[in-house]
DNA sequence: GGGATTTGACCTCA
DNA sequence: TGAGGTCAAATCCC
């Protein structure tokens, strides 16, 4: 996610972001070299331990780390055009009306960017889309609360940045999941920037293993939700869109989670809610 | 003991 | 007034 500075800190004429082909261009090869990532990662899981004399868990770490690289990457620049877009559409709405929605696109998919306004009249950026990986964003989470929702057999789960109080960033994030498929699918709903600048760094000191943060930094997590889409969420409209069916990455990365566990413990017969961290 | 999650209560808004 | 969002004490886990 690109970090919004305050006004004060930003340059008089800060410099155009890369022309919007580049970046598309760059997002592509990222893209296409984390779903290879993904493939190798997989075959890699195939072959037995002793034919690799015992360096298959060696190669599958780096090729996780790989993946959680390219990851990064795609997430970085895809965060980078979304405020981009923003910034953009800002100018044409007139502040007090209906939300204004912006439709996203990118290489991997799309998003709603919604504006509407916070509880003391502040202007919320507001961001959903639909995805099987919501853990998967490259941001350390913290939960801080968990809903039902009527007429949803879904509790909905509310998140804030890990970093809000050392670093009063504001970024929320709310999960919902919205059917029982398989994987199944998660409404993501992104409040704020993040301010925190904290993607993919800052490994928290904390020692605790068993939190449920969606932190994409911590090995726990991401050895086994490691996912090569990140950033491409399956396009769901506000409205009711079709839903484009899931690409092969998705089947290969579901294959892999299978092994991973996570997903893989995920029971199609009896399907039950995710609860943050995997199904129990 | 410290950090994170859980969960019921409370607050806000439509 | 009810639904959704947030708070904060209790609890859990390392």
């Amino acid at each position: 996610m690109a970090r919004r500075l305050p006004k004060s800190e930003r340059s008089p004429s800060p410099p155009p972001p890369p022309p919007g082909d580049q970046r598309d261009a760059a997002i592509q090869e990222l893209s296409k070299g984390s779903e290879l990532a993904t493939q190798l990662m997989a075959q890699l899981e195939l072959i037995p331990e002793r034919e690799l004399d015992g360096r298959r868990d060696d190669a599958l770490a780096n090729v996780r780390s790989l993946s959680m690289s390219l990851s990064s990457s795609l997430y970085a620049l895809r965060s980078e055009r979304r405020e981009h877009y923003y910034c953009g559409s800002s100018s044409s709405s007139g502040g007090a009306g209906p939300a204004a929605v912006t439709s996203v696109s990118g290489a991997g998919g799309a998003r709603k960017t919604k504006r509407r306004r916070g509880k003391h009249g502040e202007e919320l950026i507001e961001t959903v889309f639909i995805t099987t990986t919501p853990e998967n964003d490259g941001f350390h989470w913290r939960k801080y609360g968990e809903k039902n929702i009527l007429n949803s057999e879904f509790r909905k789960l509310y998140y804030r940045c890990g970093y809000s109080d050392e670093r009063k960033c504001q970024a929320k994030k709310y999960v919902q999941q919205e059917n029982n498929k398989h994987p199944p699918e998660f409404r993501v709903t992104l409040t704020n920037e993040h301010t925190c600048n904290t993607v993919f760094q800052d490994q928290p000191s904390s020692s605790s293993t068993n939190s449920q943060v969606l932190d994409f930094t911590k090995a726990s997590i991401s050895s086994s939700l490691m996912d090569s889409h990140v950033g491409t969420p399956i396009l769901k409209e506000e409205e009711e869109e079709e839903v484009p069916s899931i690409d092969e990455s998705t089947r290969i990365m579901s294959t892999i989670m299978r092994n991973y566990g996570s997903y893989g413990d995920y029971d199609e017969s009896s399907p039950q809610p995710w609860n943050g961290a995997g199904w129990k």
